[in-house]
DNA sequence: CTATCATTTAGACGATTGTCGAATCAGGAG
DNA sequence: CTCCTGATTCGACAATCGTCTAAATGATAG
């Protein structure tokens, strides 16, 4: 699972028009960080401390049942937002930053260099502890 | 003389957790573009020669009806992504790149500098069809 | 006035979505 | 082994969404 392909998908939306495929493709994309809730998970989980978060910590910040978040967690799975890894009783989660690339690409202005998705790109990983 | 003043609303997403409100807001302009046809829309009006695009030239490349396109084209201009102006008989649509670059802004890459928006564009449209 | 382009409104329909409760799975602790 | 806790899966529910048809409205050209 998680097959991070990364693909040269996204020039900037509005450098040509996007075929039906490619938009329904990054439509779905979109669809799994289009909710508030996903939304704060996923930089909950990106912004914490050694880049990964447990669930026991984002299903606090929350007045969901326990359930809803796994929900959640899960269409960012599948979208390959984020990847989850059982250690001991806990499960930790940590983002794929090629997929959330994709989705900077997809917005970069034109002029922009765009430094991610198979250019020569300077560095990938600016903060890694 | 693009005197732009840049909308610095977001950080990335893996910079720190997202509020309640800005998740929620983010969400709305998430919802927007988060659709196959809207997409498309949206990337047919911002490539189109000119920066930007009438109505009749957009309807005919979807199986859809009159009234769905307009609907899509009113969720765009709801959300501050496109603009419309109506010349002669036509409606022409262009698109409001300071809110596309809020979402670029929001899942660049933490080392990426966010260039001004809408600043290196030497465009000035010569307005034609 | 008539014709055309685009939008709006209203209602309707199936599909999708977000949430919950209950059940289930996966590992420690005793 | 049996319990307990964390996380997921399953089944159901109301709410929202995307699309259509049909009709009405506004704006403009001839």
């Amino acid at each position: 699972m998680t097959a991070v392909t990364v693909v040269q998908c996204c020039a900037p939306i509005t450098r040509e028009p996007l075929s039906e495929p490619e938009a329904s493709e990054l439509a779905t994309l979109l669809k799994a960080v289009a909710d508030p809730v996903r939304l704060r998970l996923l930089s909950m989980i990106g912004s914490h401390a050694g880049g990964e978060a447990c669930v026991c910590d984002l299903t606090g910040a929350f007045d969901l049942t326990a359930p809803t978040i796994s929900h959640h967690l899960k269409i960012l799975r599948t979208a390959g937002l984020i990847d989850g890894e059982r250690r001991g009783t806990w499960v930790y989660y940590r983002i794929i930053p090629q997929t959330v690339n994709k989705l900077g690409a997809l917005f970069a202005p034109l002029g922009a260099a765009a430094p991610a998705a198979g250019g020569p790109a300077p560095d990938t990983s600016p903060l890694r502890t």
